[in-house]
DNA sequence: CGGTATCCACGATGATACTG
DNA sequence: CAGTATCATCGTGGATACCG
């Protein structure tokens, strides 16, 4: 992966994309906020299980670097942020659903029912 | 990645895909072998530049090894052996347009010419 | 031509502890 | 709550040499 002045060149648009997804679980967690809208820190750590603080961190500044998240932050005390997509983000994650349609089929199971999301 | 035996469970199908398509170079072999048609060891190293040989025969091996691309050895010499995608594998192809767009659109500099793949 | 066999470097991720 | 700091680990990929 990387932040946002890209190493490229780029071959072609699938591998620049695949730059900005190619986090171990980035699309974890765009999935996460494109289901819930906006979602907190912790409420993210929980959706997304398995992954350490600092992965989650990680992920998440590289995201917003990217233009697909976009972070809020409540100056408050207990302090609050919010994680949630951008337009963009949101058409990344459109753009994805082909892909997963075909993981559905092909590397998972069959289709059992064709209107899981996923 | 992996072999066929998938490590999962996945949590849904584009984590999936992602294990199929997750290699350096695996979305430039197969957008050349769905260029090409079909395509000598070679003829591949030579369309994903900068790549070694030992990865492409690895990368090779894991898309056959996940029914996306087929292998056909002609017992000859000089050996000749012949990559192709299967269909699941122009499936998946035209599955990773959507995400090619994106990326073009939104990585890449805007859209020169729409008509230009990938 | 079409690969394998070794060895190695590096980046991404994991574990744990600590902080504003 | 929402992170950061530090260190350990592991897998992917790169370099080079060799083989049927």
């Amino acid at each position: 992966m990387a932040t946002v002045p890209r190493p490229g060149p780029y071959v072609c648009g699938i591998d620049a994309a695949m730059d900005v997804i190619g986090g171990k679980w980035k699309v974890l967690i765009l999935w996460a906020l494109d289901e819930r809208g906006s979602c907190r820190f912790g409420e993210l750590r929980r959706l997304v299980p398995g992954i350490t603080e600092k992965v989650l961190a990680a992920h998440l500044r590289e995201l917003e670097a990217d233009g697909v998240v976009h972070r809020e932050s409540y100056q408050e005390v207990p302090p609050r942020v919010e994680y949630s997509l951008t337009p963009t983000g949101a058409r990344l994650n459109a753009a994805l659903a082909p892909l997963g349609a075909w993981g559905r089929e092909h590397v998972l199971g069959g289709v059992p029912h064709p209107d899981a999301p996923r």
